[in-house]
DNA sequence: AGCAGATTTGAGTGATCACTCAATGCTTGA
DNA sequence: TCAAGCATTGAGTGATCACTCAAATCTGCT
């Protein structure tokens, strides 16, 4: 009997996530993760209590590291409005065929648990919101360096850049060829620009107040 | 041991689409379709074969549902461009809470389906492309009556007005209440107007090279 | 070197999975 | 009225599920 060397905690819960992420949960099973993680199944249930458990630290991660790419863009300071628009363009292209051409973790994963799940369910929900909540701050940044007027609805904004990102990740999901998607990228990076327009134009009649 | 009455394949493969639906392929065990489709086992396996073809069928009816529904727009002869606008407007304050508060049954089952399940995950995307399919002819009518100038790229405005309706479902089924779900499917609407507005202007040029 | 404590192992747990089939009950035609 | 034929039954199939635990192995301390 061989014994492997210990196990590291990132490196295996990395493993977890891919696996999780590609598989979704009820479809991964605890050999699936054995084989994955190269650990046996007491090791898993030592390092991390159930496969539930395990879901959800996976989660996490994938939640921290979503979370850091809008925490970035808010710390290196141009314009936020341009940094989303970038983002759904770079989508396209950026991860040509590995792990970017997947839809959101958390939204997989809400699609696919019930109240058979609740805890899963519930903290994929949170994170969505959690999210949201990153893009609230962006684009009330943009609001405050005068890039968007300050009658601008900043939640309601989020919310709508949000559905177009996961409209854009499930669509790569798809299978969408490169091409078609960064067309598409491009179509909703343009509509999501026209919010700046229009919000210009709607700061008009306000000026006539002005004084 | 009672005997039920003869199984009716309509009533119960709509029972089997509703759970699958609800659930997902994975997550629904046979048990759970004994007691939805009121069949036992043998009855199940004499009348679909297997879990996987059942699924099959669910999903074949799901389609031809929502093919009807374009369909129907086409039939009905009005402005297409303002049908599907409004098809969004409606989704967020139709179904309240039944049924129509869940993301497409197509994209749940692209979701969670990899290589392991390939005869479903193609079939589903496979239905995907032929609901932009319809939704294409409804652009290309849009063409014909005038309504959008003969340059506009029918495809592609397809494909952007299925991710719309795809993000719009998806942030239903996270469970967004009616009032944001409404605001959003506005904002969404609005911009798919846009293109019309957009398309009239870009027309103009064009317009110079007449007779 | 040798012991103690921590960690990994993997065969094994009962439960549940998708699925089968001999037995049963119902319908139909004569 | 009853036998022939067929749809339905539900206990049972082996496989796999998530998970456990006593034994084996390694590490660190003396």
């Amino acid at each position: 009997m061989k014994r492997a060397r210990p196990y590291n905690r990132e490196t295996a819960l990395d493993a977890a996530l891919d696996l999780f992420w590609l598989k979704g949960f009820h479809a991964t099973s605890l050999k699936d993760l054995e084989a994955a993680l190269d650990m046996k199944p007491g090791s898993i249930y030592a390092a991390f209590s159930s496969k539930e458990a395990l879901y959800l630290a996976a989660l996490d991660r994938y939640f921290q590291r979503s979370q850091s790419v809008f925490r970035k863009i808010a710390a290196e300071g141009g314009s936020p409005m341009q940094a989303l628009a970038d983002l759904l363009r770079n989508f396209a292209c950026d991860g040509q065929s590995d792990r970017s051409r997947r839809a959101c973790m958390l939204v997989k994963t809400v699609l696919d648990t019930t109240s058979a799940n609740a805890e899963i369910s519930e903290r994929s929900r949170l994170y969505l919101d959690k999210l949201r909540a990153e893009i609230t701050v962006l684009i009330e940044l943009a609001k405050s360096q005068g890039e968007l007027p300050a009658e601008i609805e900043a939640d309601r904004l989020a919310r709508k850049y949000q559905a177009l990102m996961t409209a854009l990740r499930i669509e790569a999901h798809r299978g969408t060829d490169t091409t078609d998607l960064t067309i598409l990228a491009e179509d909703l990076a343009r509509d999501w620009e026209r919010t700046l327009i229009e919000a210009e134009a709607a700061r008009q009649p306000d000026n006539t107040d002005r004084l």
